[in-house]
RNA sequence: GCGGCUAUGGUGAAGUUGGUCAACACACUGGAUUGUGGCUCCAGCACUCGUGGGUUCGAGUCCCACUAGUCGCCCCA
């Protein structure tokens, strides 16, 4: 037991490898349905790309994998967001593409973080990046995409939460106003939260230490703060998800922990009591200043990202009927020296489209059957030298236990009959 | 970075105030049945209890450290 996968990564066997095709079939279909195309970044990126300047979150400038090699320093890829932009750039997208363009990733993460339930240090996201228009529609039909997938996975205990952070100018005067509010207070509150007085005061609203307090209460509202312009720009989002049927709660302390988000954010939570502390299902928002950071034009983007795995723990917590991959057409069993005709044999059902597995070790007729039953074989060929030597095998269809006596050239034919019944 | 809980075979696990052989079940392998399976019966399957140290005549059982898992805090791009 000494060699093992390093904390926080896992493998995942050939017996759960069903839910990894599956839910990225849902993927690849759903996105398709919404003209989404994907992308395929570097796992690693120069490290310049993740630790944004001027960027006061909390956590850039921690938990990532950072290496250097030589004088270059990289990092493993903490989401996927960045890497898109920085292609969607590097490579003038925005004079090729139609817009907006449309893009959707999926792959793994790295975030040196403590694990617990629903949280890996390699973790496999899905998202997705709508990039060049800023509408209220296109904020809606992104959101509607997540709920799509989420809602495929068979997940119905769940909540969409929804807020805006309004423009730069309706953003700017909130935060004169919360730097206001909360400046008599300074003393009583935590450590983090002098921090991000300075740096970003809209966090304050978060955090979770010192969450009761009375000054939180009566803290000033984003909403009251917010232009005309970003009013309005959120009560259209709103009415669209109506028109879409789509279910949302406004939450007023959604803030989202990065502070390139303008306008809208949104969070997909479960509402299973059972989902432990990381119940977030889905979260994104719109960006108005990212494509520009990495040297594009102006453009706004929205795009939101998926963790799988919590996705497909919870889609097993709702019962989703994961579809079983590795059932066995045709098993073919022989005795004595019969091992070239096995083979043979195995060759013809391949060629004709049948999963066949054949028994290609010395063991009892016994053994291969139960290897039979358990590949869950439909149908069993059975091979022996007194067969070989005529030409002929025999053919067991597994469900009412008839067995027949063919040719070699007739079995295609017996099994073709079998399957139309 | 901080805290709770856990650690016995391939798996699920029992193991009593520390005192012979480390239950039981499933799985697996072989046989009864040497060419016809999923049932039944029989047999086999942990020189050892995460690692290292300590207490003791004696430790899977007690103590310490470490490691790992797990849940929570923090954080969650």
């Amino acid at each position: 037991m000494s060699y093992q996968t390093p904390r926080g990564t896992y493998d995942i066997l050939p017996s759960d490898i069903n839910k990894w095709h599956d839910v990225e079939r849902v993927i690849r279909e759903k996105t398709s349905l919404y003209r989404y195309r994907e992308i395929r970044t570097p796992y690693f990126e120069d490290t310049s790309v993740f630790k944004r300047e001027n960027d006061s979150s909390d956590m850039v400038n921690k938990e990532m994998y950072t290496f250097t090699m030589g004088s270059e320093s990289y990092t493993l890829r903490p989401e996927g967001t960045a890497g898109v932009i920085r292609a969607f750039d590097q490579h003038k997208l925005y004079g090729s593409m139609e817009m907006p363009a449309r893009f959707y990733y999926v792959g793994a993460m790295f975030r040196h973080e403590r694990p617990q339930k629903g949280r890996q240090r390699q973790f496999t996201q899905f998202g997705v990046e709508n990039i060049g228009a800023k509408t209220p529609e296109i904020d809606a039909e992104t959101i509607a995409l997540g709920y799509d997938i989420v809602k495929a996975m068979g997940i119905s205990s769940i909540k969409v939460l929804i807020n805006t952070l309004g423009d730069d100018e309706s953003r700017a005067a909130y935060r004169e106003a919360l730097k206001k509010h909360f400046a008599p207070h300074l003393d009583d509150l935590c450590g983090d939260c002098k921090r991000r007085y300075e740096q970003n005061p809209l966090r304050i609203l978060d955090c979770k230490v010192d969450h009761d307090k009375e000054c939180m209460a009566s803290a000033p509202k984003l909403s009251e703060y917010l232009n005309e312009e970003s009013r309005n720009y959120f009560s259209q989002v709103l009415a669209c998800l109506d028109a879409l049927g789509i279910p949302y709660e406004i939450d007023e302390r959604l803030v989202r922990g990065l502070d390139y988000y303008t306008h809208t954010v949104f969070e997909v939570v479960s509402t299973r009591p059972d989902s432990g502390a990381q119940a977030t299902i889905f979260a994104g928002g719109r960006y108005d200043h990212f494509v520009e950071y990495y040297g594009g034009p102006e453009m706004s983007g929205i795009g939101f990202a998926i963790g799988l795995e919590r996705l497909i723990s919870l889609a097993t917590e709702e019962g989703y009927p994961f579809p079983e991959e590795n059932q066995c057409d045709v098993y073919v069993i022989g005795l004595g020296n019969v091992g070239d005709s096995v083979l043979k044999t195995l060759a013809m059902l391949r060629n004709a489209g049948y999963r066949a597995e054949g028994n290609l070790v010395k063991r009892s007729l016994k053994a291969q059957f139960k290897s039979a039953d358990r590949a869950m074989a439909k149908y069993i060929v059975i091979l022996g030298e007194d067969e070989v030597a005529a030409g002929t095998l025999n053919v067991k269809n597994a469900a009412d236990k008839t067995q027949l006596t063919l040719k070699n050239e007739e079995l295609l034919g017996q099994l073709e009959k079998w399957e139309e019944e």
